[in-house]
DNA sequence: CAGTGGTCTAGACCACACC
DNA sequence: GTGTGGTCTAGACCACTGA
């Protein structure tokens, strides 16, 4: 069986596009090997070294393109191990308009899902969490935050902020803080998002196993009981490779030609 | 009036944090002066080749450092000029449930917003446009690709596709597309939305005016007429460090609760 | 023009994976 | 071990900005 190599410099091989800095013409080579299918996703590329060689640059470009690659995740990196083309990822999508537990969401489509806990516990609250949660000084508030995985791929990094009144023992939830809320008559009906769009930090990026740099969603969500009080406060990170989020719009009342 | 470098390399300066690659402390610390406040908004950075001689460290891992910063956003580069703290981007806020023209609900907070035209005009229609906007294979389609700015900031590339029969003539659209539409009565009433983040290329980023690999928000949004009718398949590049996105979420209907 | 960031090189050593 | 990616250096030249 013919190894990557071969194919790529192999008799039949393209040459290199030119114009423009060295580094963005390798780039666009590999781009389009990868896009061509000509090295499928899975395959090691040539060392740096080695492709350095062949392709008469010095090491440093060639890294230079690769990172490209990497932050465009096309390619990814294991440190000792090699460079390979980055695996189809499946993508996830999500509604934007009804508001389900991350838990049962999954579920439903038959994923599944693992947690695991970065960190639970009652603290003192911040400022901000004085106001989100509508705390007196004398509260403590709930934080929980997990790592949610499909499978062995990490898909979120998740923060919550409750108060310590509605999730007084944050030890005592399972898989799912809606339903443990549920059992106290707790469950928010209704949440507001906020959705931007951000590069990951380092300790981020390390934890949802991506470089750092690469695109992520983060989400902000204010979740409230039909009394109107507010339930959670969290912070959610998510992979920008492996999530979608779908809403659904209706014509604006709030037009001039009302 | 001292300037950037007396501030940072002053008789009171702050050593370099300790641990770890030589690139990751100086962005460290970097980004620590920028958030003290010992540097702000719009100054500027010693060069390069300064940073390097006082920091003792090689121009290539100074670079290092600060294209990661310029990644985050914490500092922006200007070819021939200089490094500069990054201005506090004004963040802007859309709704993810309302179905609103860019146009009007920018006027509506008082926001000055132009468009400048990439390209507009009929074409053959791509195999994706003929199965999402319904066409026969004798049809065509109007392309509108557009550079949203705000002031002279770019906001966002927004790149829609409708059918002929809806837009014969693309060149006659004014500053709004919706406005237009419903002259003719093609005023969609209802649109999916699928976001997700991923990183700017370089010829997205150049339009944007951002350093490429920044995170932006990718939206692929299909409108329908009343009668069920697809009228437009419009892609948006939005950047993410001036976009919010916000939605209003209920509780679910089809929970295993029923 | 001088000064800035942008690209590129050859060579070195370290940290980690895999055998 | 050997081979991989990760970091770092000193020095060179190009392309652009701005006085």
């Amino acid at each position: 069986m013919a190894d990557v190599a071969d194919t790529l410099f192999g008799a039949d091989s393209i040459p290199l596009p030119q114009g423009g800095p060295l580094y963005l013409q390798l780039k666009r080579w590999i781009e389009d090997a990868v896009h061509r299918g000509a090295i499928k996703p899975g395959d090691a590329l040539p060392s740096e070294r080695d492709l350095a060689a062949r392709v008469e640059m010095s090491r440093v470009t060639v890294r230079k393109a690769v990172q490209h690659l990497v932050r465009d995740g096309i390619l990814v990196q294991r440190h000792g191990s090699g460079t390979y083309v980055a695996p189809q990822p499946n993508r996830v999508e999500q509604s934007l308009s009804q508001l389900t537990s991350f838990t049962e969401d999954m579920a439903r489509r038959g994923m599944v899902v693992r947690s695991v806990w970065l960190d639970r516990g009652l603290y003192a609250p911040s400022p901000e969490e004085t106001v989100t949660l509508g705390l007196s000084s004398s509260d403590n508030v709930a934080r929980v935050a997990r790592l949610r995985l499909s499978g062995d791929t990490p898909l979120a990094i998740e923060r919550a902020a409750l108060s310590a009144s509605v999730l007084p023992d944050p030890e005592a939830i399972g898989t799912s803080l809606y339903s443990h809320l549920e059992k106290s008559g707790h469950r928010p009906v209704r949440a507001i998002q906020r959705i931007r769009a951000a590069n990951l930090d380092d300790a981020d990026a390390k934890l949802l196993e991506v470089s750092p740099g690469v695109a992520s969603l983060h989400i902000e969500r204010t979740s409230y009981l039909a009394s109107g009080r507010v339930v959670e406060f969290t912070r959610s990170i998510y992979r920008g490779d492996t999530y979608d989020f779908v809403a659904e719009l209706r014509l604006g009342d709030s037009r001039s030609t009302r």
